[in-house]
DNA sequence: CTGAAAGCGCTTACAG
DNA sequence: CTGAAAGCGCTTACAG
């Protein structure tokens, strides 16, 4: 078996193979394959049918590295963590976005981790990659920017010396001038406070995620702004952050249930910490006289009993806001980088609705 | 600006830059980048510091088209949809397990189209695929294997040309012979009626997808196993079969409960499907007194009054072992073909343990 | 309308 | 240890 063969059998026939086999020269088969046009109508048939004896599909790379535009057909996704729902509802929205225009999706998990997220920056630029669409893991990325080049700020260069748009999602950038489409996540979380306070609760208790979190403090200082608004007094020991787990949430409300003045009310400011309060309230059997309102949709939270109310983000038209802009940058727009913000909306379904409850002595 | 030049400004350096500016052999510069080894410590000095002077990332298409393995480092996911849990969850394992050999994940979602899927494979191959984990969207498979090559079977040839491993993840390969990782669906499902059977139901109903779909069908057979096992009789009004939305199942329950003969016990054999049925009982304020358990696990079932008992798959695990038997395929292990069958595990939580009750005149 | 030559960025196969 | 030449599969730039 010579090097040039596959283990298994035949070399996959290239553009010279299908020339030669159409009787015509390799550009004149370039031109049907691409259908750049101005080929006679018999030798266009003839390319054509000899692509199909053969099987013969274009490569992709090779095309890259010779046109000046070097587009591979790539555009790389990368995220927090692709079996959460809300990546996994991004990805598909940024999928099908792009696929009527032939490009396909490099996905990646970055787990919150700023080392990660540099390698696999990297790993997908060095690739070909077209475009990138990422959720940041770190706080700074004036790394990615080293080389900002364009002029709205809106196309990164850095490692890639090639300018490739990027657009952020769910979180704005730091650091760096680019594209940003995210929820409203201050404005959605101080309209939970606002909810619940409507309802009648003054004791309304935060559980959130580490603020290193860029989502985590917006929805912190949205909860804060609420409270001004409602008039009610910002009481530290109702703030728990830094909570990173559901078992960590379950905790914090077992422990507020304990607490000498306890909340008759809980923001929930992250999906998992929802689960993880709402746990906590099912085994003190307390579900029915504290209300509950979480950031972020559940999956099946109309099922429970009290059904879960939530200030309620759009993952699809985030995704697909975030692709089509990134589209237009491949295009070529050049305009000023957008800071896209997609408002929130809160579901009423009965735990945000409870009314407040005198503590039981 | 030449069209040499990107639009945003300078060109992405190449490796004959860093032999340049490190006063080097190109051959030199690729064996210092590529740790072939063999230079002197000197020269690898000069040529790293050129490389983190000019950023320097290689190409990794161009590396590919020479080398005569051609691998580009990309292995392809397509799975049924992105953006619900199961695929989620493999394409996430996926990711982890080929992660440390510095390859790249390409996604996309199938939608149970034929049609789609065609695409996407071929879309996916033109672009150097190394390998590929497949959920299979129709029926026959043939077309995969046109040339199929490999001694066990387990390499594809097809438009590839060249050897492409593949391996098929949650259902098995029809009319072609292929490595599988799959779940045991209908021992899965058998366990579920007898588990009902114990209980003390002798009106068992089932409500599934469309038997087109491999593991609607495997379900199907193994809540007939189950039947049988358990000396029931086969009652064809109580087999709902066809159902492909949550609404669908929802409307069937309904039915269900209305009929003149009720089942007692239902076994969902779809995520999606008991989430409807669910939502039936509590429409109808029944679902503490017909039993359900449901194929594959749902989201916080356990904080659903009462909790939902289900037979559990482990989609993490069918798709790591999937991506361990690909990594070995593309290690050159040339064995016969695989099919591996991950059990499920029957997770009581309420739901399925209730006992039958006389249905209300 | 057609095709031979050069080149994309890299590695292979060779010769020093 | 080192590097010039050839070539991977394709497209660009040119000359018929």
């Amino acid at each position: 078996m010579s090097p040039t063969t596959a283990p298994g059998g035949a070399r996959r026939p290239t553009l010279r193979d299908v020339a030669r086999l159409a009787g015509v020269g390799v550009k004149t088969a370039s031109r049907v394959v691409t259908e750049e046009g101005g080929v006679s109508p018999a030798k266009v048939e003839a390319v054509r049918a000899a692509v199909a004896e053969l099987g013969y599909v274009p490569d992709a790379a090779a095309r890259g590295l010779r046109r000046g535009d070097r587009r591979a057909g790539v555009v790389a996704v990368l995220l927090e963590d692709l079996s959460n729902p809300f990546s996994a509802s991004v990805l598909r929205a940024v999928e099908d976005v792009v696929r009527p225009r032939g490009l396909v999706v490099v996905a990646g998990s970055l787990d919150e981790d700023p080392e990660q997220e540099r390698r696999l920056v990297r790993a997908v630029l060095g690739r070909r990659t077209d475009g990138l669409v990422l959720m940041p893991a770190g706080g700074d990325h004036g790394w990615l920017a080293r080389e900002l080049e364009a002029p709205g700020g809106a196309l990164l260069g850095g490692v890639l010396g090639r300018a490739v748009p990027v657009v952020f999602v769910d979180r704005a950038p730091v650091g760096v001038v680019a594209d940003a489409v995210r929820a409203d996540d201050r404005d959605g979380a101080r309209g939970a406070v606002a909810h619940l306070a409507g309802a009648g609760h003054r004791r309304v208790a935060l559980l959130a995620d580490d603020p290193a979190v860029w989502t985590a403090q917006e929805r912190l200082a949205g909860y804060r702004d609420g409270l001004v608004a409602a008039g009610l007094p910002h009481d530290p020991a109702l703030e728990r952050t830094g909570l990173r787990s559901e078992a960590a949430a379950e905790a914090a409300v077992l422990a507020l249930l304990d607490a000498d003045e306890p909340p008759t009310a809980l923001f929930t400011a992250q999906r998992r910490l929802t689960a993880g309060a709402v746990r906590a309230l099912l085994a003190r059997g307390r579900e029915r006289d504290v209300a509950v309102v979480g950031f972020d949709d559940v999956v099946y939270a109309d099922l429970l009993r009290p059904a879960v109310s939530v200030v309620a983000q759009d993952p699809g038209r985030i995704g697909a806001l975030a692709a089509e802009l990134l589209l237009r940058r491949l295009d070529g727009d050049r305009s000023a980088a957008q800071d896209l913000v997609v408002p929130t909306r809160l579901v009423p379904r009965g735990s945000g609705e409870l009314r407040p409850v005198a503590a039981a002595p």
